[in-house]
DNA sequence: CGCTCCTTTTAACCTTACATTAACAAAAAT
DNA sequence: ATTTTTGTTAATGTAAGGTTAAAAGGAGCG
């Protein structure tokens, strides 16, 4: 595909167990950034693009999880494998909740981390065809720019939109005039998929389409059981 | 959400660990077919549609990573999960090598069993890319896009179907102006074939016939005591 | 701290959509 | 002629969605 090497973000506080990891995977031909606690790694995650995060969870200051929420808050899309001591479920559930990738219990074979990276990384290149940076979009006379969150009509006054939001009227436009199914909204926006984030979600439609009401051509359909579709009326 | 039950195929030999297991699965919302060995497996996997497949890796006569193979023979997509019954790297690897989505080591904890099961559906649920033509037909001067569900009569606007309304016109029409038999959409489309399900599809005849009245060159016949036949006449 | 403002969730109430069942008529088979 | 199968409409019960308002969280700030 690209001979360029995948960069992995490592956030691991104890400083043997870290360099040792960070050697072996630079050894297996990936770029890797060592940061020593979740400030750090945070610092670090936002100057760069990483293809993937290592993240420990247990760390003083600010524990993976913690690091996790922030970084799905910049990005819901890099792939993140936690780290842990031992097997807690508490620490897996919790993990999956943050949008986990997968995790690892400590200590781990070298070999079988290496192939969950591979698996990892292939896995996000291929979705990430579609999903390439778009965040800027026209919707029948709005523009929505989902970056800085904003809705324009007509080149009017720009409407701020929350997060919630602006990521679901991102995915409604990511699958204009297509279903948008309910079940990627949840768990893509609101990570868990339970009757109140589904509620929820409905509150969000409801919301957006008083936005849209600007535009009789633009309007968000409903299809039963199934999802949603954005559809602009020609 | 009644009628789309996720379907899981559960490959494993010990009686009661599989029968356990299956209904954990099936207290949780799940559609589970349970095969005892890896041949049973295969035959079970080749009748139906699964959306996941679950493989004890130690059986006799047929294991885990055998079946899978021959699984990936006939779809490279379906998301398979491997029992191990302890941490052996090898098994481990292997299974990444035919293309696991994930391992389970024996004894796990059931509850992160289902947030994976959940995390693999969801996932692979978002990667599918839309096949369209599955699910665009021409029905005399109508079309019918399956996918969202509406049957649109010579550009004209367009009627929305109720989930069971558009799977059994579905059905017709990729039988078009051939038996379509009775029993074949009881079967799939109501998974199960009794009275009551049958004079409910009668009343479901009704109503497409009631849609596709405006094209007088289509009709559905009745073939008595066989099932129904989409014609279109020219 | 407590107080804003903003966002999100939860609750409440109402409407629509669906699937099933019942009821009765008509057609076909025996 | 009578039993079985199909045609059709209507009634029923339940689930999903629409909408608004109130409650709950959360970040920033005096």
């Amino acid at each position: 595909m690209e001979d360029q090497k995948k960069r992995i973000l490592l956030v691991e506080d104890d400083p043997n167990f870290g360099t040792v990891l960070k050697d072996y995977l630079m050894m297996n031909d990936y770029e890797v950034t060592h940061a020593k606690n979740g400030m750090e790694g945070f610092e670090k995650f936002k100057k760069d693009d990483f293809d993937l995060c290592i993240l420990d969870v247990m760390m003083p200051y600010k524990d993976g999880f913690t690091l996790a929420k922030e970084i799905r808050e910049k990005n819901t899309d890099v792939p993140i494998i936690f780290l842990t001591a031992k097997t807690m479920k508490e620490d897996v559930l919790r993990g999956y909740k943050v949008g986990a990738d997968d995790y690892l219990n400590k200590p781990f074979d070298s070999e079988v981390l290496l192939m969950k990276i591979k698996a990892i990384i292939q896995r996000k290149a291929t979705e990430t065809i579609s999903d390439s940076k778009q965040f800027e979009f026209k919707i029948g006379g709005f523009d929505l720019n989902s970056k800085l969150r904003f809705l324009r009509f007509k080149g009017g006054e720009p409407v701020k939109l929350s997060p919630k939001e602006n990521e679901l009227l991102r995915l409604l436009a990511l699958h204009e005039n297509d279903l948008m199914p309910r079940e990627l909204a949840l768990t893509k926006i609101w990570r868990d998929d339970n009757y109140f984030t589904s509620r929820s979600m409905d509150v969000y439609i409801a919301k957006l389409r008083k936005y849209l009401k600007l535009d009789e051509k633009v309007e968000i359909l409903n299809i039963h059981g199934e999802g949603f579709r954005l559809v602009i009326n020609t």
